[in-house]
DNA sequence: TGCCAGGCGGGGT
DNA sequence: ACCCCGCATGGC
């Protein structure tokens, strides 16, 4: 599909967003390249968006005008979290034994619940680098392509309609094994219940259980009450004599809790657990920027 | 090469 | 309520 380039606008940044940080963390390298985020709202009306002097300079694409400026700029407003207070976050950074001091002005990206659902089975019992592998591949060989009149192309998953259509094969082919089946379900959901309401499609579903829901329910509303507390958080917080860890979540994050795994995964640049631990040893808390980590991996994919 | 990895459900106790 | 196992696959 062939985007044609449209208006343009412009929207005031607060001051301690970090765009950067906020547009590099878990992107792909067609929705960043450095300094320039694009995004596809919906299958034919994509953004590019840049930061110049603390604004945020916005350029449309669609194949016709159908939503308004106010509309896009809400949507990008949304998306990036600009209107997200992280004080209350940072204040309970300072009580943690690991967080003490995340990145500032990095905001998780907003993404729709289909999205989400797929990025959140990716990660059942596999590494970051399997997880973000299986979904990069789903995305480039069978998914949609949008191409920005001027600016090369955006890619995107396949619909649920579209996979059911591929079948069980393709996904198995990108690596997702027995997960396969739970991403066909999901998709099925989603056509029959007629609607993006996550915590409906996702509900009862079989190979869902807590953790795929509340991080594909966080990723898609910013819920982070949710407590995503999988073996890596669990075993990050009893290598430092941490009993229970869910405890300790509601203690420590309250209804933070995950962004602070979300967090968590950045500033340790997702390595696996027991390197994780050796670094949380060392105190070294920092993402490193080496390799391939939740901040970088726009440069290898 | 065998074993682990950011889950989950089923079956045992 | 717990513990334990198998499950597909990729990466080291």
């Amino acid at each position: 599909m062939r985007l044609s380039k449209r208006e343009t606008l412009l929207i005031e940044l607060p001051e301690d967003f970090n765009f950067k940080l906020t547009a590099s963390a878990y992107s792909f390298s067609w929705m960043f390249d450095g300094s320039t985020l694009r995004l596809l709202i919906e299958r034919d009306v994509a953004v590019r968006i840049g930061e110049t002097d603390s604004k945020l300079q916005v350029t449309c694409y669609s194949r016709s005008s159908k939503l308004t400026k106010h509309e896009i700029a809400q949507y990008i407003v949304d998306v990036l979290g600009l209107e997200e207070r992280l004080d209350d976050f940072y204040n309970r950074c300072a009580r943690d034994l690991i967080l003490r001091d995340p990145p500032r002005g990095l905001h998780m990206r907003k993404c729709d619940p289909w999205y989400a659902s797929l990025v959140a089975v990716s990660q059942q019992n596999a590494s970051f680098r399997q997880g973000w592998s299986m979904l990069y591949r789903l995305i480039k060989n069978f998914g949609e392509t949008a191409h920005l009149e001027d600016d090369g192309a955006i890619y995107a998953p396949p619909s649920p309609e579209k996979l059911i259509r591929l079948g069980e094969q393709s996904l198995r082919a990108c690596g997702y094994g027995y997960r396969a089946r739970v991403i066909l379900e999901i998709a099925r959901r989603f056509l029959e219940l007629g609607t993006d309401d996550l915590h409906k499609v996702l509900q009862g579903v079989r190979g869902v259980g807590p953790y795929t829901f509340g991080l594909a329910c966080a990723l898609s509303y910013r819920e982070y009450y949710h407590p995503v507390i999988d073996r890596w958080v669990k075993g990050l917080y009893e290598s430092l004599g941490v009993r229970d860890v869910y405890r300790y979540f509601e203690d420590v994050w309250g209804s933070w809790k995950a962004l602070a795994t979300w967090m968590l995964t950045i500033v340790l640049d997702a390595v696996p657990l027991r390197k994780a631990i050796e670094r949380v040893k060392r105190g070294q808390t920092k993402p490193t920027m080496q390799g391939l980590t939740p901040l970088t991996m726009w440069m290898y994919w």
